[in-house]
RNA sequence: CGGGAAGUAGCGCAGUUUGGUAGCGCGCUUGCUUCGGGAGCAAGAAGUCAUGGGUUCAAAUCCCAUCUUUCCGACCA
């Protein structure tokens, strides 16, 4: 009761300091822990649980769109990673390298996988011989390193986990009818399953992926008016292909080079719910991806019959398939409220001498904070009807947020307003590089993408006046 | 990588100015009483003072270096 037992419990509030907010959340809502290792973090159980809940959707959308899961070396030989020109340029500046193996120098030192596709591509080389190769679908789940200097749980790390399809097609409108199909399928997870509005469109020529010709990419806004880049697809052409001389003969019986995607989400997506959802009380989860759906919280529970009828309301939402928890430490029942609040579980379910009495139980929904008597029968009814109905509700919160931070800007002086409010500046744009620096000198602000939706609503670039021809988002971004 | 701040028990901190061998609150353990929004009493356990050097009779404290975290920039997912 006292305040100061109260702030040592406590988070930073978000209009406080947001950074700070994130931070504390990460940490006490026992997501993550600091390894000794600048930018190497521990995945704990709890968010570890999360990755497993997005796993789980996705192997099933991978598979049932004909992709299988392979898992290639941790080590990329530097000779092959420099295969393809473009992409060792962007990625040299944060490969980690073992020089040592066994106690002797490597002639080639071993790069710790930044990204697959040259490994992909060298094995692609010696299995791909025949038009009946393809198309090729593989995806894998791994961790990848990258030497980053600033890094943030989460957001950015040195090492994170993610997943990477690596596809091959025999011809180009294949190929790109997969890189966008796939990124549909995150634009799914977000809708979904995360309960996270994504804007989706192309990248810039600047802020494409090295290698690619063509990036695809979902965006999350964060409460503080930066865009989250969430994951991305992209079309490679025939480049690595040619660059690693994979050639299968065609139904013409000539030789060709197949067309290639990737496409990848990472442990990032815990950065964007966290912040998507949370509050000043902690995490607020998703139901669809919470470890756990619903907390049972007994009260009282020294009195005769709380512990058996919380048992058996737990027993009833496993039964029912919900992932239930019950928490039966001798810590008060108000402790337990502020705990399970601060790890985000969507739903608490109480029980105690007054709803026994009454037949009945109380629940409480963290998105809300509402909190519902129903009868002890109608319970898992409710609870079970209560999970796309928090997930509907959390959905349409962040989309209102993200309608409200879209701002159509004319000039430079509108940008700037809108940039200050946070979110997206929409702007007809002439498609000039010189352009697009100019605004991110001006305002730090990137283009994020050009949205599909390309309405026109002007027919000049507010930077140069040329004739604009494409709409464009910019906005600051993680 | 540049500029601030920080690192002492699981968490939050005091102690550093002025060197003398480590303390407070919470948490943790045990017992009893409690329990509808972070309980009370009592008795306990727990710290290479981030790391490595140096100065000194003596270093958490002074000096040098390094590592990690954090905030703000630059860069990149």
């Amino acid at each position: 009761m006292e305040n100061k037992q109260i702030k040592n419990q406590a988070i930073t509030r978000q209009e406080d300091d947001f950074a700070q907010w994130y931070t504390d959340v990460v940490k006490k809502a026992e997501l993550m822990d600091y390894s000794s290792v600048k930018g190497f973090i521990i995945y704990r159980p709890y968010s570890y649980a999360i990755w497993e809940e997005i796993q789980n959707y996705l192997n099933k959308r991978f598979k049932e769109t004909g992709h299988e899961n392979v898992y290639m070396p941790t080590v990329i030989p530097t000779s092959l990673l420099q295969r393809e020109k473009d992409h060792i340029e962007g990625f040299a500046p944060e490969c980690l390298i073992a020089n040592i193996g066994g106690g002797q120098q490597l002639d080639d030192p071993l790069i710790i996988t930044p990204t697959s596709e040259t490994l992909f591509c060298e094995h692609y080389q010696k299995i791909i011989k025949s038009y009946r190769d393809l198309p090729k679908l593989y995806n894998q789940w791994r961790s990848v390193v990258r030497w980053e200097k600033t890094t943030r749980p989460f957001l950015r790390g040195a090492e994170f986990l993610w997943q990477e399809g690596h596809t091959m097609h025999e011809t180009e409108e294949e190929a790109r009818t997969e890189t966008l199909k796939m990124l549909e399928i995150y634009d799914d997870l977000g809708r979904d399953v995360l309960a996270i509005p994504f804007m989706k469109g192309r990248k810039t020529e600047k802020e494409k992926f090295a290698g690619a010709l063509e990036t695809y990419s979902i965006e999350a806004l964060m409460p503080d008016g930066k865009a989250l880049q969430s994951g991305t697809t992209h079309y490679f052409g025939q480049g690595f292909a040619k660059a690693f001389d994979i050639q299968f003969q065609g139904r013409d019986g000539k030789l060709e080079n197949p067309y290639q995607t990737s496409w990848g989400v990472s442990t990032r997506l815990l950065g964007a719910i966290i912040m998507v959802h949370g509050d000043d009380n902690g995490l607020v989860l998703p139901p669809y991806v919470a470890p756990v759906q619903a907390v049972v919280i007994p009260v009282a529970q020294q009195k005769p019959g709380v512990i058996p009828a919380a048992r058996e309301l737990e027993k009833l939402l496993r039964e029912a398939g919900i992932r239930v928890k019950l928490d039966e430490s001798d810590k008060t029942p108000g402790w337990k409220f502020s705990e399970y609040e601060m790890k985000g579980v969507p739903i608490r379910v109480e029980i105690g001498p007054r709803d026994i009495e009454n037949g009945v139980v109380t629940l409480a929904k963290r998105n809300t904070g509402e909190k519902i008597s129903v009868k002890k029968e109608d319970m898992v009814e409710t609870v079970k009807n209560l999970i796309p109905q928090i997930h509907k509700e959390m959905y349409e919160k962040a989309y209102k947020y993200l309608l409200e931070h879209v701002t159509e800007v004319k000039d430079l002086k509108e940008l700037d307003k809108a940039l200050e409010k946070g979110g997206y500046a929409k702007m007809m744009w002439c498609g000039d590089e010189a352009c697009e620096n100019k605004i991110k000198e001006l305002t730090t602000a990137t283009a994020r993408c050009l949205p599909f939706n390309q309405m026109a609503f002007g027919d000049t670039c507010p930077v140069c006046g040329k004739k604009a021809k494409k709409v464009v988002l910019f906005a600051k971004a993680y």
